[in-house]
DNA sequence: CACTTTATGCTCAAGTTGAGCACAAGCTGG
DNA sequence: CCAGCTTGTGCTCAACTTGAGCATAAAGTG
């Protein structure tokens, strides 16, 4: 008799606001934080995302809008007994297929056992509004250099990846290589996680340098999660899942900046903005924001029908 | 006890030369094409990868190089008792990862029943290196169109999406959008596909027109991996795992064309292909080409190092 | 040697990008 | 009530990029 296969699913909902994104999390025994997610029943889910979305629902009250696939993981030892899979036979092969879902408000969870998380909990190497963070050089390089040396005869190739994910030694940050990050400090033990799952010895760093981990492999999930979001933000016009019917121009610079973990140039933000004509002035304006009151804008959906799949532009600066 | 769950692994394998890109498919019973699949085993496979790349060399003895995951289909009633997964049981539930490589050389398969085909044999309307095939508007459009127009109150959704998809009244055509007119043809029964999957009355139009069909949802991996490679050919430097260490700038073109389903202003082509830095002349040069003699050159891989990730530019032309 | 074929260099106009100056229009504290 | 802060918005400029096309080079062929 074959082993039997058990498909769990796992939800990263994001929403977003001027300070951070937020990704809808559940709340586990030990305080660790996980990612809604359940076991798709073969019986009763039609599609993964019928049964996304059961789960979604029944864990934290939440009605996921926009969702897609994100990837599919199937090797051995990252799947992990911590995922409540409920009824899962014991013994099972467990793969995970991921989603990410965008929503335009941080709904009302309190009811649930579940929070927004600000995801730079998890990534703090991700956040560099405010410049590249100190710890990437200070803490994560020296340990990912030690590891890279000793790795024999490839430790030239892995000294590269290295070098490429975290720019490094005059290479460039690359906001989407997230996953690639993150599988690199995990390779190089350097999450909890990697502890946990094969009995190496923990990290010599504080979570404050490598992030919170989460249960299972939702860390990995959420790592995808942002590095495809934000590669979409650039050719599609996803941002908009993101906002409410109406918002003002640093709002939405404010939610891409915080999705991407970069800042950029508000005036070139607006003229690409602009010229794409995805968002139409509705004439108001809104005194909510300190200074001079600013213009409302909303959504042009229909420049979607117009060949428009540019998404927004990302100067830096 | 609940049903079990099989997962079944297919890959799309593609080489190209200037004439059309080839993907590797393997001959059935009825005649019918299909790609090199398999019953991903859990007690044997310690990666999806892993598991794809036995199935690959066991059904075609061809041996996989690069390899990336393309999209897993979980709906019920698109995987084809067809599919031929061994001893998955029966009444199981089954679960589709699609993967795609690329290979620079259609190598010899003649021994296994496996054979190098065009991909265009199954997607007429996705080649336009000669312009729009006048199949699109002569038999497509016309079907979608009433499809479109018995679907009620979503009508004019509907047809919005074949316009964008098609690029029907004035919508400029968009390459990488492969999925998602497969998908609106296999919806509007347009597919044979869709027949065989629900019983319904075969599609009045020749194969000519709507392509050759393939075993299970293969034809629906095949599509994933044409859009998937369309696009990420633009900000990736994958063509080169398609040609040999030295081509000519032709040869490289022509198979970028080939892949896109697009002729490109050759002038420009050379011109960004200068710039990015991602190819350097050897000097030498090679008069197979015809007329003047033409320059080899060779990928430079150490492009790659130096945050070069730009992929080839594709003016069109 | 005219003619075909492929290879390459170069130019030009139009558009895009990155950076920054300047000013507008609210609020707050003295 | 105005200096000074905050946020919003218009505009300019130089450096590049893109799309298109002209012109010439270097092979082979009848």
């Amino acid at each position: 008799m074959s082993t039997p296969i058990a498909v769990g699913l796992s939800a990263v909902i994001v929403a977003a606001d001027g300070k951070a994104p937020y990704a809808l999390a559940t709340r586990h025994a030990d305080g660790a934080a996980g990612l809604p997610h359940g076991r798709f029943d073969p019986k009763g889910h039609r599609t993964f995302e019928l049964g996304l979305r059961d789960w979604v629902r029944a864990q934290t009250g939440f009605e996921p809008g926009y969702v897609e696939q994100l990837y599919t993981f199937g090797d051995l030892g990252r799947e992990l007994p911590q995922a409540d899979l409920g009824d899962a036979p014991s013994g099972a092969r467990l793969i995970s297929v991921g989603y990410l879902g965008l929503t335009p408000e941080r709904t009302d969870i309190s009811a649930f056992d579940a929070v927004w998380r600000d995801w730079y909990r998890h990534f703090p190497w991700e956040d560099h509004r405010a410049g590249r963070p100190t710890l990437i050089d200070q803490a994560l390089a020296p340990g990912l250099r030690i590891w890279s040396d000793n790795n024999g005869k490839q430790a030239a190739a892995q000294l590269a990846r290295v070098q490429l994910a975290f720019g490094l030694d005059g290479q460039p940050w690359i906001e989407e290589r997230t996953l690639e990050r993150y599988e690199l400090l995990y390779e190089a033990g350097l999450a909890p996680e990697a502890t946990r799952d094969s009995g190496r010895k923990p990290p010599a760093l504080p979570v404050s340098a490598l992030g919170e981990p989460m249960i299972s492999d939702h860390r990995r999930i959420l790592a995808t999660a942002i590095g495809r979001l934000r590669g979409k933000l650039k050719y599609r016009p996803v941002v908009f899942e993101l906002m409410r019917d109406s918002f003002t121009l640093l709002e939405l610079q404010k939610v891409v900046e915080s999705i991407l973990g970069l800042s950029l140039h508000k005036q070139n933000f607006r003229r690409s903005l602009d010229r794409s004509g995805l968002v139409v002035g509705l004439g108001q304006t809104t005194q909510a924001t300190g200074g001079r009151p600013a213009e409302l804008f909303r959504f042009r959906r229909e420049a979607l029908r117009n060949g428009h799949l540019s998404g927004v532009q990302t100067p830096r600066g």
